[in-house]
This record gives C-alpha cells, sequence and structure tokens, in this order.
DNA sequence: TTCTAAATGCAAGCAACTTGCATTTAAGAA
DNA sequence: TTCTTAAATGCAAGTTGCTTGCATTTAGAA
C-alpha cells in the first residue's frame, strides 16, 4: 500500500480518497476485478473516475490487464509478466505463430521484444467438474 | 474450403453466398480478422450478418475467437487449441493461479478441465524492434 | 416452378467504456 | 491555519462494438 501511495506521489499525482479506495479494491480483492466491481466496492465514487484512476494506475505500472475473454476486462496489482499464443507486431502488424509454448524463452524463440500479452485459462476446477 | 462447406451442409445449414464470402475472407486472411475486417472485405454484407455467420461458424467449430488484447475481436480458422496464465471455474468463479506455464501438461498440473483460453502476445518483431 | 423454413437487411437497443465541462479539493504558499 | 489554484472528480452526453427483433428475401426440397 505504502509503495504504490509513493509512487502516485513522487509521479506528482495528488493522494485522493478516491485513489486510496479504488486501490484499496484491487488490493485486498483475491482476484482481478472489473471496472463494475471496483464500483460496487466504492457506491460514492463515479464511474467516470474509477475509469481515470484505475488507467492512471496502469500508466503507472501499479496495476495490469488481464483479459478472461468476458466482454471487460479486469485488473490486478502488477508484479511480474506472463503471455500468448500468437506475436504480434505493435508496428507493422505481423504476426509469428508459436507452435509450442516455452514463456520465460518465448523472446528468445521468436526474437520478438515482447511488450504485452494476454494468458488467461477458462474452464471448470476440480470440484466443479466432478458435478 | 470444401471441407467446411461439408461441413455447414451436413449440419442442416444452407450455403448462401453470404456464408460463402465470409468463409473466403477468413481463409485466405494471413492474420486473424475482426468483423469490421470481414465487412470491409464483403461491402455488400449487412454488419449484423456478419455477425451471425461468424457465430454460426464458432459453433460449427470451423472458426476459432482470437484475442489480441484490442477492443474486439479477432477469428481465424480452427485447427487445433491453445492456453493461459489465470485458471478460471466458469462455474463458481474461483481462479487459480500458474506460476509456469506448461501448455499441454496444464490441465494435468491444475486438475482443471479447460474449456477456453487466449494466449496472444504483443510486441515487437525483429526487424521493427531494431529500428 | 412452387413453397417454406431459414437467412438476410434494416434499424433500434445495449453494455462498457470514454470524453467534455463545471464544480470540488489536495496540498503548497502565505 | 487560511488562501490559492492546478488537478481531480461528478455529471451527463457520446462512442464503439456488438446484439436482437422483425419484415423481406432466398436456398433448396418437393
Amino acid at each position: 500500500m505504502e509503495k504504490f501511495i509513493t509512487i502516485l506521489k513522487s509521479a506528482g499525482y495528488k493522494l485522493t480518497n478516491q485513489r486510496k479506495s479504488v486501490l484499496c479494491v484491487i488490493l485486498s480483492a483475491e482476484k482481478p476485478v472489473s471496472l463494475k466491481d471496483i464500483q460496487n466496492s466504492c457506491l460514492n465514487i463515479d464511474f467516470a473516475s474509477i475509469y481515470r484512476i484505475v488507467n492512471l494506475f496502469l500508466e503507472l505500472n501499479i496495476v495490469r490487464k488481464v483479459n478472461f475473454g468476458e466482454r471487460y476486462l479486469r485488473y490486478e496489482i502488477e508484479t511480474e509478466h506472463m503471455h500468448h499464443h500468437h506475436v504480434v507486431c505493435s508496428k507493422c502488424g505481423c504476426i509469428k505463430k508459436i507452435d509450442y509454448c516455452l514463456v520465460k524463452d518465448l523472446e528468445k524463440l521468436t526474437n520478438f521484444k515482447i511488450l504485452e500479452h494476454s494468458m488467461e485459462f477458462i474452464g471448470l476446477c476440480p470440484k466443479c467438474k466432478n458435478k
């Protein structure tokens, strides 16, 4: 918590109650949260403010996007990086396919510089799959 | 092409000009296409029809979704399966995190039944990263 | 060629953002 | 502590990318 407040202040941004609340919700959630999830936990904060606060956190690398293939994004505290199956160049748009995925060695394998990635699985947990 | 027309007809669906055009666009694209991409290649087909045709193709496993983290989805011809970093139960919503990704052994490792996945990387290709 | 269920086009609806602008407020200055 | 002001927020309207309802058109069986 203190660590993130330091990032915020040293980047020249104000520490508002809204920002503290949003940060707190993301920090204490046990799974990545959607903007709506945050709004449900911060009933007095306007959705547009939540939107702008989360985008500021993204910019400051306090949070990262998580895509579960829902029609909205989720966010979680930034820790380290992960990855995908297609490699897309954000500059020329060309794509390189990977036949087998060896996470950490991907950059070496493709010689791409990976800037972003999404890597989420959706399925049934051990309990649910046997019902 | 013939293979997909067979799938379509044997499932009891009509072979319309619109469906042929959309299939042709997806087949000949060198990278996954968005609904808008398809529309741009089939100017006389209504967007709603493209939407329904692609969803039919998804249902028949003729195409699969590809998520590059843009705010729209892309589609490509279905070939085989791949995967993620979070494992989400679509039933109870619980999530299991994977520290290291070993694609094929993921189900064994987590004991989840994987139903869906997204796994795409965005970065710079060898040419672009040195500019 | 005729007939009919299925497919398409059109237009309206919806969800999840995204933005413009007037008001409020954090936090440095006095 | 109070004052000042640029930054942050709330409100409301706008945008994008689907998604759906319904009248018209059409593939393909008879």
